[in-house]
DNA sequence: TTTGCCTTTGAACGGTTGTTCAATTAGCCT
DNA sequence: AGGCTAATTGAACAACCGTTCAAAGGCAAA
């Protein structure tokens, strides 16, 4: 994970994820039928790990619900910068069937956050025109802290949070 | 930039990117000394032209020029999505002297709509606590469009710009 | 201590990489 | 037509790629 970040999926030989883990290239074979499938399988195992992880409660208001993913959101992805940053820059590196089921995990998080919003839109608590468009444009606001946020910077990452849950909330809302 | 975006810049050869050109991969070395300065060309390019692209107003009221900024900035994106693609997803491939140029010309353009935001915040007319964060959350959720967005599709440009404007106007608006 | 199995090594495979360069070609000026 | 310059070729370079495999090594059970 730390390499395939740091240096692209492309970029890193099977002798340099050897090295790392202080054995040589051959000996990977017993544990990956091929360099491709072992990207696959940590983009997999991420985006399990994270529907996993999430954990609606719809005797929430839609707004509670909302605010729990948005912290849920931001403090997952802050903790694992370097499985966010691989699952979305190698996507592309995937074969074509291990990049749907990639795809298929991700739109099955994604419809996690649509449920709240359109749940919000019934009851009227949001205006959204879309609720399709509406998620993904959360979504990557949300994801983009990870390309800034580094603990121990300026902000911390409640601070951080608020800020996004208040403009997540405002961007949703009626009135 | 079709081959790069497509493919990645680790995985295109210098004789793919001749093949494509109808040359031999000798003679790229004419018009760059390398690959990594090749992609460092397209990279500056692209934020240059959008840097001189952007023409901000400041005649007109913070949330006008806020608007024009959404406009122009979903625009500028949807009709370059390769560049935009390689410029957030090959900077890593970048020597260090060559990122920072180009990490510099992307924060100026940050700058361009942070301008807008403390203006607004001034006034009174936004709410933000942190114009910064502000910023990064407003660009990182426009930029998103580029990762679904298909002409042809569901909805029209302007629809999509329609709503991430009613979005992004919410959002960072008091009340 | 010997047997048997699983893991690891280290070399080898064919292929591709970015880059260089002498030799050739192409195109324009006189 | 001849001559000069600039562009292009095609081969060559050393290095590295993912992957395979016979040989060697490690280790627990007998």
């Amino acid at each position: 994970m730390r390499l395939f970040a740091k240096n692209g999926y492309a970029a890193v030989s099977m002798r340099a994820l050897a090295s790392e883990v202080g054995v040589q290239a051959g000996a990977l074979y017993n544990y990956t039928p091929d360099k491709q499938t072992l990207l696959f399988t940590l983009l997999c195992a991420h985006m399990e790990e994270l529907l996993e992880a999430w954990e609606d409660d719809i005797g929430l208001s839609p707004l509670d619900r909302l605010r729990k993913f948005v912290d849920f959101h931001i403090r997952f992805h802050a903790d694992r910068p370097d499985e966010v940053f691989i699952s979305y820059m190698e996507l592309r590196n995937l074969t074509p069937e291990n990049f749907s089921t990639v795809e298929a995990l991700r739109r099955k998080y994604e419809d996690r956050l649509e449920d709240i919003l359109r749940s919000g839109a019934a009851t009227g608590d949001f205006a959204i025109a879309d609720t399709k468009i509406a998620t993904l444009a959360v979504i990557a606001m949300l994801t983009g802290v990870n390309t800034w946020f580094r603990a121990g910077g300026r902000l911390s990452l409640d601070q951080v949070i608020a800020q996004y849950w208040d403009m997540v909330r405002k961007s949703v809302m009626s009135g």
